[in-house]
DNA sequence: CAGCAATTGCTGATTTTTCAGCATTTCCCG
DNA sequence: CGGGAAATGCTGAAAAATCAGCAATTGCTG
């Protein structure tokens, strides 16, 4: 189980925004909070995730660059994990299924092929 | 967007424990936490929660058993999507691509029958 | 190069969350 | 029917999160 279940609401909505984004400044997180503080409250979280081992920073001009430690495939991996063990009794079918059934998923004869591919690895594998 | 995310920490992890089980007493919810506080802090939140509207209860017997007032399917989706946006920029096959590519996703013959026919269908409907 | 704008460093106040204790009620069991 | 265990109701203290302000620094621009 990751520790990502630890941050604060903050917290984690700022861990979104960077992780949606690759990386982000203090201002560019602020752009994508509907519901932002100040300028300084932003960067108060911002630094405390840093000090917990959540982000790093990178110093361009005079501003700080953040982007996630833990890379992008493994926090998607930790976040799928969560929501089928919380929603899908762990089932990943039904967590793909319940994908597929989604308005939004509208998908392409290329990705329909893409997606057949695995799922004959995956039962493959099952054996 | 689900209010779901203006959970605290501890609601959220409850929520959790809670959509996981179905329903739940406060004795439950303590049963699967690794980091249980006292019995009085838990059922503050549960409280708290029903206060906020995510829980509502039924009395058995002299227990109060709560349940989730967004229904699974609908709490689901939500977490789906928000995953998706945040981790997958938007795109449900590349989501749906990678829980097929988790370890632990085996399906068995009659899933992938059922995947393939969704995956044919959300083609269909993508023209 | 002088001034301005943008950014960080630092600090502490306020609000929210988290938690535990104790009195009270309720149900079960002998 | 009486006692006790198990649950809730209520309250307030402690800890954590959230936030803003201001001084100092830095880089850009005219």
């Amino acid at each position: 189980m990751t520790d990502a279940r630890q941050l604060s609401r903050r917290e984690r909505q700022i861990m979104d925004i960077v992780y949606r984004r690759g990386q982000a400044t203090a201002a560019d997180v602020i752009e994508d909070m509907p519901d932002a503080p100040s300028y300084s409250a932003v960067r108060s979280v911002l630094r405390i995730l840093q000090e917990k081992g959540h982000l790093r920073h990178e110093q361009q001009g005079r501003r700080y660059v953040f982007r996630p430690v833990v890379a992008a495939d493994r926090a998607r991996r930790s976040a799928l994990e969560q929501v089928v063990h919380t929603f899908f009794g762990g089932s990943t079918s039904d967590a793909v299924a319940a994908l597929l059934d989604m308005p939004s998923s509208q998908i392409s004869e290329s990705e329909r092929v893409r997606l057949a591919a695995l799922i004959e690895r995956a039962r493959k594998e099952g054996r």
